[in-house]
This record gives structure tokens, C-alpha cells and sequence, in this order.
RNA sequence: GUGGGCGUAGCUCAGCUGGUAGAGCUCCUGGUUGUGGUCCAGGCGGUCGGGGGUUCGAAUCCCCUCGCUCACCCCA
């Protein structure tokens, strides 16, 4: 008397035998690098009220018009299943009060996301993602370390022919007034354009950007590009974010029409595409949402992060299974808390771009080494930097401006002045004759 | 869903019988004209869960509502 046999619903699966090693293997690597690099890990509900889906991503996103699984529970509140992690996690921030914490506060999370899309390689309706989000700080550097960590995993992970493509989208302010330009644009070639895009010019006219249409390909040509309308502020923000990506040697092409299907984006958005994936070939994205919080009903806070798709992670890392082997894994060590820094980086003058620069260089240089690292990023004195270091558990710290370092060792009170090439070598040298 | 308890700053809480908000911790800044862990000072931070009522006046009294929590029911 039983009916068809019953099977998982389309666009989701069961995760079994080698895969689910894969995904462990995965959620090691990830981890040993984002918590040495101070991000904490934060799970939230996967269902959350509609509004603030509405609200976050935005109205006119397709995943908000068209991909979520909404539901009314018995009290008729509207509820969604989470179709993204940023803005969940900026929920969290907001009602946890974590504008209270030492800024920027960095969370990671790894979990699963649902969309209400047609099923294909690579793309499922109930998919996992990893995410990490950086909260209450507006320094490039911030935007350059996610942007490093996301490269270093993908690497870590074996993901082949990666591209990186990088764009800036400014503020509300200029990305309003460009888009009132671009409008213009759209409406004047209105007869070029493919229905759909003709549709969107009022709702969201900068996806125009990704049609395959023809005609919408020949405007989009002569189109206005968002990055030429950037104001100075804008301007200055995204050259340190290009400065210290080419210091730290990853390479991106800049991609004016880059553009992300959420509307909180402000300033540096980028992608991580691999030619090893079909159709979809996104592995990796995000950006700065500079403005979300306060949408969500906070004080005006930055935040900039990325999340990553776990099943194209894993597509892309070679094994036709997707399988990722698990013997290369290598933990950090203790458990979930965040283990002691053994390099802070301070910059001598907070806000001297130079200072920057060179604790930067010096970050990605220490993690290379293999040292838990990390620097400043708050924009704190010099009295706070240390005061900052000493909360993480820093081992040294290393005070640097342009050329030279102070090394402080912080359980010895000692400090030597060195040369800020130096200061990684000389740390290293430490801690071997502890 | 039913019954009890509770909702004051991010956290822990004070605020008596109504006179229109405070402490400690945290975070930031300063004391130390560039240097942490102790100390001192200052600052940020509150629609007193929300709405209505009584009153000259409500965090405080009354009603409604929302949320949390414990118990019941049931369950991973």
C-alpha cells in the first residue's frame, strides 16, 4: 500500500562516506585559519523573521522578489529560511549588543543556507556556505585581510584556476547618484534593451551589467562605470585596499561591471571565480556593507566579509567526487576558543596609511611563517593597541611605522628597536628558545 | 497550546510607600607631549519591553499586549 518511493526534495542531497570526510577535512582548514586570525565562530538560527531578509538584503534582490522558502508559523508571524549569512549575523551583533566589544569583531561561521532556485551543478536549494564577517571598523585593511584569508583557504583547499575580480561600488551617496546616471543611460537606449532588463531600470538597473542579452551588452558598452563616479573618500579607500593586495602578491583583475545581487554592498565588493566550475562559477564573494547595520536599526557601523559555497569549494578542488583529502589537515590545535596571538602588530601612528602598509606586509608575512597573527584594525591609540594586544593574549608586539619596529616582548616587559623586515625573523627566533 | 515567575545601559543589577534614571563590569579617551596587564579621571551607551489608562506628575499603580523563563503536555 505505500506509494513512490519518497526522495530528498529536489535541489538538496545526503552527504555520505568520503564526502562528509571532505567536509570535515574542509571545516579544519577553514578553521586553523580563520580563528588564527581572530575570528570567532557564531552559528545562527536557520530560520529568521522575513523582515529582516526584506529589510537587509533588500527588496528588489531577486532573492528577496523570487528565491526565499517563507512560512507562517502558528502565530502568523512570517518566517524565512535564512537565504544568506551577513545579514543574520548583523542581527546577532545588534542583539548581543557587540558594538560593546573590542571593534572590529570578526565571526566566522560555517552552515547552510536555502534558496528557492532551479537545481544545477553546483547550485542546490539547501546549500552550505562558509562565512566571515568583519564588524565596527572602515580601515582598507580590513577589506584586504578577508579578501587574503578567503585566497589563502581557497588555496589551502586545492580550489584550481582561481580568478579574483575586484570592484568598488562607493557610497550610498555616490552609487545613488550613479545609478540616477546610469538610469538615464538605460532609459535613453530603452529600445535596445532585453525585456527583463528594461524591467529592473527602476528596481535595480546596475544588474544590467550581467545580461547576455546582445543589446543589452552593445548599451552597456558606452555605459557609465560606477568606478569613475567615486568620490575622493571612496577613491582613497579603495587604492589602500589595491596597495595592500599588491604587497601581499595576490593578483585581480578590476572588474567595473563586477556587480553583487544584494543591495547592501557599499565600497569593495570582489568575487573568487574558479574555471574549473561550469555555469556556476562563483566560488567565493562578498564585500563591505557599510550601511546594513544601521538598517537594521543600529548606529552607523561598518562591516565588510565574505562567504564561500562549500559544495563549489569542493567541485573545484580537483576529485571528481569532490572529495578533499583529509590526511593533509591541519589543526590549530585546542578546540573552538581563540588561541593566543603570538605576533600584534601596532602601528606607531594610528592613522598614518604608511604604518598601515608596512603592518600589513608584515601581517601576511607572519601568517606565512606559520605565526598566529594579527594587527591593528581599530584604529585605537597607541595606548589601546597594546591594551588591545595584551586582551588577545600577545605574545609580542611589534609597534611599526615606515622602516622601523619596536619589538616588545609582553611577558618580559623587553623591547628592542628593529628593522621592520626583521620583526617576523626575530619573533620566530623568540619562540624557538622558549 | 495551559499555568507560575520575570522584563531598567551590551552584561550583572539598584531604584522603598508614584516626584520624570543610577552603580559595577565592558568598550573608547586621557593622566604617561609614542607603550599593555594595577590605579585614577572622563566619555559612549537607556523609547525603564510596547500600547493604553489613573494622576499635576508613572520605571514605580491598573488594563492590554509582546518577549524571555520555569512547570505541564510532547519530543530530538
Amino acid at each position: 500500500m505505500s506509494g513512490p518511493r519518497i526522495k530528498a526534495p529536489r535541489g538538496t542531497f545526503d552527504v555520505l562516506g568520503e564526502q562528509a570526510e571532505s567536509r570535515s577535512a574542509l571545516e579544519v582548514r577553514a578553521r586553523a585559519i580563520l580563528q588564527g586570525a581572530g575570528y570567532e565562530r557564531i552559528e545562527t538560527p536557520a530560520f529568521e523573521a522575513t523582515e529582516l531578509f526584506a529589510r537587509g538584503v533588500g527588496e528588489a534582490t531577486d532573492i528577496v522578489r523570487k528565491e526565499m522558502f517563507t512560512f507562517e508559523d502558528a502565530g502568523g508571524r512570517s518566517l524565512t529560511l535564512r537565504p544568506e549569512g551577513t545579514a543574520p549575523v548583523c542581527r546577532a551583533y545588534l542583539e548581543h549588543g557587540m558594538h560593546k566589544r573590542r571593534q572590529p569583531v570578526k565571526l566566522w561561521y560555517l552552515s547552510s543556507f536555502f534558496r528557492h532556485e532551479r537545481a544545477q551543478a553546483g547550485r542546490y536549494r539547501q546549500f552550505w556556505q562558509l562565512g566571515a564577517e568583519a564588524i565596527g571598523s572602515d580601515d582598507p585593511a580590513v577589506d584586504a585581510e578577508t579578501i587574503v584569508l578567503l585566497s589563502s583557504l581557497l588555496a589551502e583547499v586545492g580550489v584550481r584556476d582561481v580568478r579574483l575580480r575586484l570592484c568598488s561600488l562607493g557610497s550610498p551617496q555616490t552609487r545613488g547618484e550613479y545609478r540616477e546616471r546610469l538610469q538615464a543611460h538605460l532609459r535613453s537606449h530603452e529600445s535596445s534593451l532585453a525585456p527583463e532588463v528594461r524591467g529592473r531600470i527602476e528596481a535595480n538597473p546596475l544588474r544590467a551589467f550581467d545580461s547576455e542579452h546582445e543589446g543589452t551588452r552593445r548599451v552597456m558598452r558606452s555605459a557609465p562605470r560606477l568606478l569613475e563616479h567615486l568620490d575622493a573618500g571612496d577613491r582613497a579607500h579603495f587604492e589602500a585596499v589595491r596597495e595592500l593586495l599588491d604587497d601581499a602578491g595576490i593578483a585581480y583583475e578590476i572588474d567595473s561591471t563586477l556587480v553583487r545581487g544584494l543591495d547592501y554592498y557599499t565600497r569593495t565588493v570582489f568575487e573568487f571565480t574558479s574555471d574549473a566550475l561550469g555555469a556556476q562559477s562563483g566560488v567565493g564573494g562578498g564585500g563591505r556593507y557599510d550601511g546594513l547595520i544601521e538598517l537594521l536599526g543600529g548606529s552607523p557601523t561598518p562591516g565588510v566579509g565574505w562567504a564561500a559555497g562549500i559544495e563549489r569549494m569542493l567541485l573545484a578542488s580537483g576529485s571528481s567526487g569532490g572529495t578533499l583529502d583529509s590526511e593533509r589537515s591541519r589543526d590549530s590545535g585546542t578546540g573552538s576558543a581563540a588561541a593566543p596571538v603570538e605576533l600584534f602588530l601596532a602601528r606607531a601612528e594610528p592613522r598614518s596609511a604608511a604604518d598601515r602598509r608596512t603592518a600589513f606586509a608584515l601581517l601576511c608575512a607572519a601568517r606565512s611563517a606559520g605565526l598566529r597573527a594579527q594587527m591593528e584594525l581599530g584604529g585605537r591609540s597607541l595606548k589601546g593597541q597594546l591594551s588591545h594586544a595584551d586582551a588577545l593574549g600577545a605574545r609580542y608586539v611589534a609597534i611599526v611605522s615606515e622602516r622601523q619596529a619596536s619589538l616588545r616582548d609582553m611577558q618580559e616587559g623587553r623591547q628592542e628597536e628593529i628593522a621592520s623586515d626583521a620583526v617576523v625573523h626575530a619573533v620566530l627566533r623568540g619562540l624557538r628558545t622558549l
